[in-house]
DNA sequence: TGCCAATTTCATTTTTTTTTGAAATAAATG
DNA sequence: CATTTATTTCAAAAAAAAATGAAATTGGCA
């Protein structure tokens, strides 16, 4: 690697530019942590998200200094949760990454992806509470009946509300 | 401790009671850890959700198995999300929790105190984000200022919309 | 006031999650 | 088709989060 390394690059980045990136990187991280998502996933994301051309996995990776391991499995992430997509680059057979930023589209893959699964396993849990429940209707039995009855209201209004978010979700 | 233990204490659970008690606690660790919340939060919650009666702490702990420091500190936490209270129980000093089951209370709670905190953090980064900004109008200054009033978007539809959601919450 | 049961705190240990880095694989190029 | 470059995989290391347990604290009661 030469100096020939430069030739097609963009210019090294102004202060205010880094700076954007650096703040970008901060809010992501802290925004995928709070959707349960490491670290690695935050800082790939806030550095495309305000970059204006898209990136190849090993220059992500050498930007952040993050391991090219971590790169690679925190694209994969990105890329099932439709929040990167590649970019085909004329001479470079390396793909090329850039931030989905509709953030409308991507919370509703969210839901659909980390959330709604759950949501379909929580049935199935309601139902063994109920084959628990003893079959006569003793004084105590209402207590538990009633106290399975708002679990499956609390799972049904999720079901309902939580694909329904987005689409409120006015950007 | 002798057989007088048993005396004013409920009988012991029949097989269907526990097996309610045990898939309750199972329902509730993966809620509150969707929510990321520690493994002995959810269960302290999910015993004490099938719970007819209050319990002690330490009956709390030697139920589920954990140490009595660990229930100390998951009871401080679902006191501050008000997802458990306190009952006054005659000639006994100490505590006895119950689960607080009003849902849509408890997800409003949550809201307000883990979620609206970072929501304000996140103005102050998206204000940062814009002191960064060179003055200069250039060609990629519009691109920066469109993503940061992406992000300003973002932030304001999720602080409108996130206190409204309880309220939607119809259970 | 002094004692004792109940609870909290917190340094340490354990467990879980994330990252690393090197080997394996895949894919393009000459 | 051999070589080089890009990417993935995965065992091991590192870091982060949670649980433990014993000491400190609190607060009621005699």
């Amino acid at each position: 690697m030469t100096s020939a390394s430069n030739l097609n690059a963009e210019s090294s980045p102004t202060l205010g530019q880094r700076n954007l990136e650096l703040e970008s990187i901060d809010f992501f991280v802290r925004l995928m942590s709070m959707l349960g998502m490491p670290r690695s996933v935050g800082e790939i994301y806030g550095l495309l998200y305000f970059s204006m051309d898209s990136l190849p996995m090993d220059q992500i990776a050498s930007r952040l200094g993050i391991s090219i391991g971590s790169a690679s499995q925190g694209l994969r992430t990105l890329r099932s949760l439709k929040a990167v997509r590649t970019a085909y680059v004329a001479g470079d057979r390396r793909d090329h990454y850039f931030a989905e930023t509709e953030f409308r589209r991507l919370f509703s893959n969210f839901i659909k992806d980390e959330i709604m699964p759950h949501l379909e396993s929580a049935k199935d849990r309601i139902s063994k509470m109920e084959e628990s429940l003893p079959e006569e209707s003793s004084q105590d039995s209402a207590f538990y009946k009633f106290r399975i009855e708002k679990l499956k209201r609390l799972t049904k209004a999720s079901g309902r509300l939580l694909p329904a978010l987005a689409g409120l979700l006015k950007l």
